[in-house]
RNA sequence: UCCCCAGUAGCUCAGUCGGUAGAGCAAGUGGCUGUUAACCACUGGGUCCGCGGUUCGAGUCCGUGCUGGGGAGCCA
C-alpha cells in the first residue's frame, strides 16, 4: 500500500477506511486504554494524530515510542472526537521502524536558535526549521516561475572561474596542489602547474556570463550558489550563499529598477498565498509585525531616491551619524536604516551613485560623476539588491578598465561583448537568504540556509 | 579584523556581600486521564567553558585563551 503523505490527510474531504502513514514521533500521550501519538512527515507543519488503542499487538512496545522514533501507522482516517483537530487516524497496526533513543537533543520544547544551530542536522526535524525550509524550497520554485513567465532563460553560469576581477569581493581559492606541492624547493605556488594552469576560484558572481547570454538569448537570469571569503562576521553574511541574478538586454536602469521591485512584490505573494500555514508560525512566533510589514511592501510603492537627494535628506536629518554623510563616500549602515525605517518607511531604491565607489562595469551617466547603480533596501534587512545598467559603449568601459589598474587582456572575451552588437543592458543580484530573512521574520542568515558556512564554521 | 555581552544539569536559566549548587522543562518510575507544550508524585542527573593568579576559601574577583551572540566594516 502507497503511504499517503500527512498534508493530503488533513485536507481529505471525507473519511477513509484504510491509509498507511510514515513518519516521526513528535510526542507521545498515554490515555486510560490507548495512546496518542502525534506523526510529522514533514510534508507540513501539522502531526496527525494517531489513536493506538491497548488492544494493539505490542502494545507495550508503543507506549515506550520515544520522540524522534520512526514509525509507519496503517488505520482508519476518522473525525475527531477531541477538540484540535479535524482528523485522526485510529490505527490497526503500527510499525516501529526504528526507536530514538533518551539521548535524542530535540525535546518537546523550545529550544534556542543558538543550540539548534550546533545540531544543524537535526534542526529542519523542528517546527521551525521544518517551515523555513519548505518556504525555501516554494521560493526556489517560485523564482523559476516568474522568470519563465516572462521569457527569461535560466542560465548555468560556471561556479569554477579564472575571472577573479568580477568586482564583488575576496574569492575562495580551487586547487589540485596539495599544501606540500606549493613550495617545492623553497619556491612559491605556481599556479602555472596547478589543474587549469592559473590563478583559479569559486564564483562570486555569474553576471559577466549572464551578460554575455543576455546578448544573445535576450533576458536570462542565474540562480546558483555563490562565494565569498570575506571575514564577515554578522547575522547577515555567509561564505556560501545562493543569489538570483537577472541580466536583461535592450534594459535601462528605470526598468531595471521596476523588474526588482515587481520580483520581490511577486515572492513575498507567492510565499503569502502558497506557504500560508508555515508563513502563519513566523508571524505568530518570530516576527509578530510579521504580516503588516509584508503587506506594506506588497501595497505601497518602493521609493526611487537618487544617491544625492538621499545625501541632502541625511545631511538635514538633523541627527548626528557616527560616519559623516557626504558625496563620494558609501552609505552606511546606520544611514540606510534611518532612510528606510525612519524616514520613508519603506524599501527605498538607491540610484546613481558616484562612480568612485562603484566597479568598473556600471555605465558612467552623463554628468560623468555617478554611475546608473541602483540598490534596493529593505528595512530591518538592508541592501537586498544590487544592480546596474551595464556600460555598453566599449571606449568608456576601456578607460573605466585602465582607470581601475585592470588588466585588460584579462577580459578580451568581456569586451568583444561590446565590440560585436553592443547593446545598452541592465541586470541586478539578489541575494536569496536576505529574501528569505525578510518574508520569515528570521534575523540571522545561519538560520535559512541548511548547512551555513560562516568563517572559522564548516561543520556537517 | 575591531567594539560590546555571555558561557552553571540534556535544554532554558537563577545563584545576593567570596563561604563546596538551585528551579522549570526533559529523562526514569508510579498514578490519573479523549489527551494535545497534558496533569500529579517520586527518583537520578554538575570538569559551574579551559588554563593561570589573588585568597584560609572562587560559580562569584583578576589575567589569558576558546566558544557563542550582538554591533561595526565589507557586501548580497
Amino acid at each position: 500500500m502507497k503511504r499517503s503523505k500527512i498534508r493530503m490527510l488533513l485536507q481529505s474531504p471525507h473519511p477513509q477506511d484504510l491509509v498507511l502513514v510514515k513518519g516521526w514521533v513528535r510526542t507521545r500521550r498515554d490515555s486510560k486504554g490507548f495512546s496518542f501519538i502525534e506523526i510529522n512527515d514533514g510534508s507540513c507543519l501539522k502531526n496527525i494524530q494517531v489513536i493506538a488503542q491497548s488492544s494493539l499487538p505490542h502494545y507495550d512496545d508503543i507506549q515506550k515510542l520515544t520522540t524522534g522514533s520512526a514509525v509507519a501507522i496503517s488505520g482508519a482516517l476518522v473525525a475527531s472526537q477531541g477538540k484540535g483537530q479535524l482528523w485522526e487516524i485510529q490505527a490497526s497496526d503500527v510499525t516501529i521502524i526504528s526507536l530514538a533513543p533518551e539521548s535524542y537533543p530535540l525535546q518537546k520544547k523550545r529550544h534556542s536558535d543558538e543550540f539548534l544551530r550546533t545540531i544543524a542536522h537535526l534542526r529542519p526535524r523542528t517546527n521551525k526549521y521544518g517551515a523555513v525550509f519548505r518556504i525555501r524550497s516554494e521560493l526556489s520554485y517560485a523564482i523559476h516561475r516568474f522568470f519563465r513567465d516572462r521569457g527569461f532563460y535560466y542560465i548555468h553560469s560556471p561556479i569554477i572561474t579564472g575571472s577573479d576581477c568580477e568586482g564583488a569581493g575576496e574569492m575562495f581559492r580551487v586547487t589540485t596542489l596539495n599544501p606540500g606541492d606549493r613550495l617545492p624547493d623553497g619556491h612559491a605556488f605556481d599556479a602555472s602547474r596547478d589543474f587549469f594552469g592559473r590563478e583559479t576560484g569559486l564564483t562570486v558572481s555569474g553576471q559577466l556570463s549572464a551578460e554575455m547570454f543576455a546578448l544573445a538569448l535576450g533576458d536570462v537570469y542565474t540562480f546558483g550558489p555563490t562565494f565569498r571569503a570575506e571575514n564577515s562576521n554578522t547575522r547577515r553574511h555567509a561564505a556560501e550563499f545562493w543569489m538570483i541574478e537577472p541580466e536583461m538586454a535592450f534594459c535601462n536602469l528605470s526598468e531595471n529598477m521596476d523588474m526588482g521591485e515587481t520580483f520581490i512584490r511577486y515572492l513575498i505573494d507567492h510565499a503569502l498565498h502558497n506557504c500560508s500555514e508555515d508563513m502563519e508560525l513566523f508571524a505568530k512566533f518570530v516576527d509578530p509585525s510579521l504580516m503588516a510589514t509584508l503587506d506594506h511592501i506588497l501595497t505601497s510603492e518602493f521609493v526611487r531616491l537618487p544617491y544625492r537627494e538621499a545625501v541632502d535628506i541625511l545631511s538635514a536629518a538633523g541627527r548626528s551619524f557616527e560616519y559623516p554623510v557626504r558625496f563620494g563616500t558609501d552609505l552606511q549602515s546606520e544611514h540606510e536604516k534611518y532612510l528606510t525605517e525612519i524616514h520613508f518607511k519603506r524599501p527605498v531604491i538607491l540610484y546613481d551613485y558616484p562612480k568612485s565607489i562603484k566597479p568598473f562595469y556600471m555605465r558612467v551617466n552623463d554628468d560623468r560623476q555617478t554611475v546608473a547603480a541602483m540598490d534596493i533596501l529593505a528595512p530591518g534587512i538592508g541592501e537586498i539588491v544590487g544592480g546596474s545598467q551595464r556600460e555598453e559603449r566599449l571606449d568608456i568601459l576601456e578607460a573605466r578598465m585602465d582607470e581601475l589598474g585592470m588588466n585588460r587582456a584579462d577580459y578580451e572575451w568581456y569586451l568583444d561583448s561590446r565590440r560585436y552588437g553592443s547593446v545598452p543592458h541592465s541586470g541586478f543580484g539578489m541575494g536569496f537568504e536576505r529574501l528569505i530573512m525578510m518574508i520569515t521574520g528570521i534575523t540571522n542568515i545561519r538560520d535559512v540556509i541548511p548547512f551555513p558556512r560562516t568563517p572559522g564554521n564548516i561543520e556537517f
